[in-house]
DNA sequence: GCAGCTAGTAGACACTGTCTACGCACGCTG
DNA sequence: CAGCGTGCGTAGACAGTGTCTACTAGCTGC
């Protein structure tokens, strides 16, 4: 394909597919390198660390779902800001149950530099979801919210833990293998809970 | 100290120390058995393979959260309903930020038998959690929620993204350091939303 | 034409989880 | 008491990991 494009970038291009089509657990370094067709030690000249290679994975990851949001927002331009919210949870919640390794990569602490309080990450890894959260917050408050950081603290903490618990199976355990109608009904009941019971 | 307890014993005791101490990045096999005083392959006597000691330790946490649970509950008897399940979402969350190796661990399908598929495993990990969430669905129930379980879900969600996110570290950076108001602020915000906004 | 640098190779090292062969000490049987 | 089997743990090998260190093609500019 594309051989010319540098390194660099196709060693985050194949961790992402990786990611995507096998989980986690199958990031090693090592296998990254050979499905770029490089040695075991040519990542090294762009990532000092393991984990700084999955940063840039997770980076990515963390982009691609701020495109998501942006198209939901787009496509929701003119609906009320209680059905944008909705459209942003359900776009959440949708990526991880879509994109389960990469979801799950993204929040996994241990493997991340985000961790390590190194604040030479350039931009820290955490904080690349302010801007997203910043989105939850405008809307929250001209939902009429009174507090709207903290309401969409509480929001992203619910959509989050839907996601979260969904993958780890206890979820549809107690609702129900159904992932659409279980989703939307979780991200129904988080909407009205945190934004007011009014659908209008 | 008491030698004289099981291998089979000491083998989790010693692993939820060291995941309470150092974090799941510490539970390698042959660090717990270097701690327990025995050869790498002592083990294998008892537990088959790493998954499946590690399983065994997330359940003695999943049994620690049940004790919590019952100790809060035990505590707040004749309360409201509303505040014993405030109540139990403080211990949740509580758990999560004193404990966060167990936390983790007992959240991590990668690390744990129960993701296989393999319905072997005796009762499995997942299902130990019906208990906890039967409680609350009980409660959620006396409070006057429609649909319990629905309830009870959205809460459980709700709770698990908090301690999530905070042990991430994007709450604190959103809503501040202090952890003990951020929590509790989320935590109430999480029952008032779900239960409905009247604390009576 | 040759120095110097860049990008990538290849091997070593300590470490991991799994597997296998081996002993040691105990209790039961004759 | 002698002998044996069995439960419990040891010790070594194996493939695989992330990191580190030499080293080498291939290009650049002087």
């Amino acid at each position: 394909m594309d051989q010319e494009r540098p390194l660099r970038e196709r060693l985050i291009d194949v961790g992402a597919e990786l990611v995507m089509s096998e989980g986690t657990g199958a990031l090693g370094l090592r296998e990254i390198a050979r499905r770029a067709g490089v040695s075991h030690g040519a990542p090294r000249r762009y990532f000092p660390t393991h984990h700084s290679l999955l940063s840039a994975i997770a980076r990515r990851g963390f982009a691609d779902l701020g495109e998501r949001f942006a198209q939901v927002a787009a496509g929701a331009r003119n609906s009320t800001p209680r059905d944008r919210v909705r459209a942003i949870g359900c776009a959440y919640v949708g990526y991880a149950l879509e994109h389960p390794g990469m979801f799950e990569l993204m929040f996994r602490h241990d493997l991340l530099d985000s961790a390590g309080q190194d604040p030479s990450e350039e931009p820290r890894l955490r904080e690349s979801t302010l801007p997203l959260f910043a989105l939850l917050v405008a809307l929250a408050g001209r939902c009429g919210a009174e507090e709207p950081s903290v309401t969409a603290a509480a929001l992203w903490a619910n959509l989050h833990g839907v996601a979260q618990l969904w993958l780890w199976g206890s979820l549809p355990l107690v609702l129900g293998e159904n992932r659409a109608a279980g989703v939307e009904r979780l991200v129904d009941a988080a909407v009205a809970a945190h934004l007011g019971g009014a659908p209008a």
